[in-house]
DNA sequence: TTCAAGTGGTTCGAATCTGAACGACTGTGT
DNA sequence: ACACAGTCGTTCAGATTCGAACCACTTGAA
C-alpha cells in the first residue's frame, strides 16, 4: 500500500476554494434565477444551449453531453420545459429514434428577459470578483480539466 | 433599461470553464466516491468535518454552514451516517436545542480508508492537472468568491 | 419575572436527479 | 438479406435536495 501524496498547503487552498465557491456559486445563481425568472439553472442552461444552436435546435444526447446531466435528468427538464411551452420536441429526419429539442419563440423571449439579470448575478458572485490573472488562468486551467474529463462520462 | 454587460471572450472561457468544470468534477469524484467506498460526497464531506474537529465533533448548523448545504439537508444525511454507524448525534452540553454530531471510531476508520482513493481522484481530476500559477489563482480567486459569498446565506 | 423575537433541528411535501431496464431502431460485417 | 452489437430516448424506482412549517428552547429587553 503505497502512502498517498497527499495535498499540500497551496493544493488544500485551491481545494477548497473550489469545493465551496463551487457550491456557493451554484446556490445563488439557482436562487436568483428561481426568484427573478421562474426558472431552474439547468432549464436556463438548456435554453442557453439550444438558443446559440443552429435552428435553436439539438438533439437530446447532444444536449445531455452539454449540460453534463444524465439522458434520464435531461429528458425530465425538457419535459417541464415543454410544458411551459418554451420548448418543443421534434422527430429527428435522420434517425426515428432521435428527438429534437427546440426553443419556441416563447422560450427565446424567456431567456431574452432572464438573460440580463443572470448575467449581472454571475458577475457579481464570480466574475467581477476576480483580476485578469485570475480570470485567464480560470478559463485555461478549468478549460484542460473540463477537456480532459470529457471523454470518460457515461448513460 | 440599461443595456447590460455582456461577458466578453475572456470572461465567457471562465465562466463556461467554471460550469463544466464544476459539474464534471463532481460527476467524477461522486462516482469515484460511490465505488471505491460506498459514500456520497456529501457523506464523505460531513465526515472530514467532523474528523477535523476538536472532539471530532460538530452542532449541526455549524456543519450545515461549512458543508454549504441546508439545514435539512443535513439532516437527512446525518441520519444515513447514523444508520451506517458512521456517526453519532449527541445533545449539546450548552444548550438543550443543540444536536451535536461526533464522527464514531468506525466512521474514522472508514474515512482512513477513503481518504487515499479520494484525494488520489481529486488529483487526476482536477489539482495535477493545474500548473503552480493556476493552483494559486484558484486558491486565492475562488476563496476571495467563497468569502464574498459567506454572509448571505439561509437555511 | 415575563414576554416577544429569534434560533436549532426535524418533519413534511414537492421537485429533481440518477442508473438500470426497456423497446425501438441503426449500422456493420458477412 | 441477416444477425447482432450499439445507440436513442423514455420510464421507473429510489435517493437526495430544498424551503416552509413547526415545536421547543434561548435570549434580550422591559
Amino acid at each position: 500500500m503505497e502512502e498517498p501524496r497527499w495535498l499540500d498547503d497551496r493544493e488544500k487552498a485551491a481545494w477548497i476554494g473550489f469545493l465551496s465557491a463551487t457550491n456557493l456559486v451554484a446556490r445563488k445563481l439557482e436562487q436568483q434565477l428561481k426568484d427573478d425568472a421562474a426558472l431552474s439553472h439547468t432549464q436556463y442552461e438548456v435554453m442557453v444551449q439550444l438558443s446559440a444552436a443552429p435552428g435553436r435546435a439539438l438533439r437530446m444526447t447532444e444536449l445531455a453531453d452539454r449540460l453534463v446531466t444524465s439522458k434520464s435528468g435531461l429528458t425530465y427538464q425538457v419535459t417541464q420545459l415543454e410544458r411551459a411551452g418554451l420548448v418543443a420536441r421534434r422527430s429527428c429526419p435522420s434517425d426515428v429514434r432521435g428527438v429534437i429539442a427546440e426553443l419556441t419563440d416563447r422560450g427565446m423571449e424567456v431567456l431574452r428577459e432572464a438573460a440580463p439579470g443572470h448575467v449581472a448575478a454571475v458577475r457579481e458572485a464570480l466574475i467581477d470578483v476576480l483580476t485578469a490573472e485570475q480570470l485567464d488562468s480560470l478559463a485555461t486551467g478549468l478549460g484542460e480539466v473540463s477537456r480532459r474529463l470529457r471523454g470518460s462520462a457515461s448513460s
